[in-house]
DNA sequence: AATAATTGGTTGCACATGCAACTATTCAAT
DNA sequence: ATTGAATAGTTGCATGTGCAACCAATTATT
């Protein structure tokens, strides 16, 4: 293969990848926003571990969603500011953070269900569940490659 | 599916793109590093059609990259402030503004060629051609669910 | 018990992104 | 020709990310 080509089907599957994540997160907001809520992909995706895990640490937040915990904790800051969350000092451990929902949190979480819903159908309108299971396989092999660093 | 497993299955694929790209972004930086060359990604991406077409408008790098055309011109302000390239006003229509590759930039687009093929290694390593494939045509056609706004 | 290493979290800096509002220029329509 | 779109680019604001440096608290070492 010569490198022109190289090239170009390189930038391809790295530009695809970064296009379908930038306008994922894109139309989950649109679809927030169609709602009636205001709120980010990333938020909503930190809300998930806290929902299910009330008082988490902010460094099991991190490595539930694969984030940075400098992220977690920004994004736990907008959280907060939104009357979402509020962070509790752990009593034996004073280093660490505990995470728990306000009642504002809560609904907040469960009405975001459906626009994830409806950007899930949407993100997978016309493909087959054989597609997306071969999807996420290929994908998750790709992100074996990446973790181990 | 109850509600409680396809939201799991959704988070999923979405945190599953997410994770590929930003691991993917940061991998390229780090093998951009061990080649003793400092560029990201996205600044990489955005020499590609100015090394392509001379003197492209910004609004052709946005399409060409997918990006948005704020994005472009922010980007080209740190190619511009790493003096890789060149704004020139266009003569004819005193709106666009014609981005050229410097020296530096030229050769900085050649030396980043071995960073991008590592990387792409490094991604796909164990990964059949196949599996490839196929990743690279569900994933267009979910790009394809995402741009038809 | 005192010192050293580790851990959880925050902060500052640089970069990337979307959106809305804005300037300046060109093009269209009457 | 003048007024009214449309276009190219920039700026400001909010959000998200990584990295390095940092603080404070906790464990390990000796």
């Amino acid at each position: 293969m010569p490198k022109d080509e190289k090239l170009k089907s390189e930038i391809g599957l790295g530009m695809l990848i970064g296009q379908v994540h930038r306008l994922s997160t894109k139309r989950f907001v649109q679809n927030s926003h169609k709602f009636g809520l205001d709120i980010s992909l990333d938020q909503w995706l930190v809300l998930g571990p806290i929902w299910k895990n009330e008082g988490i640490a902010q460094k099991d937040i991190a490595e539930y969603c694969g984030k940075d915990k400098t992220s977690i904790t920004k994004i736990i800051n907008t959280l907060e500011k939104k009357n979402l969350v509020v962070r509790v000092a752990d009593q034996i451990d004073h280093r660490v953070k505990r995470v728990v929902l306000s009642n504002k949190g809560k609904e907040l979480f469960l009405n975001a269900l459906p626009v994830m819903e409806e950007t899930r159908d949407e993100l997978r309108s016309g493909i087959s569940d054989k597609e997306i299971e071969s999807l996420i396989t290929v994908l998750t092999k790709v992100y074996r490659n990446l973790i181990s660093n």
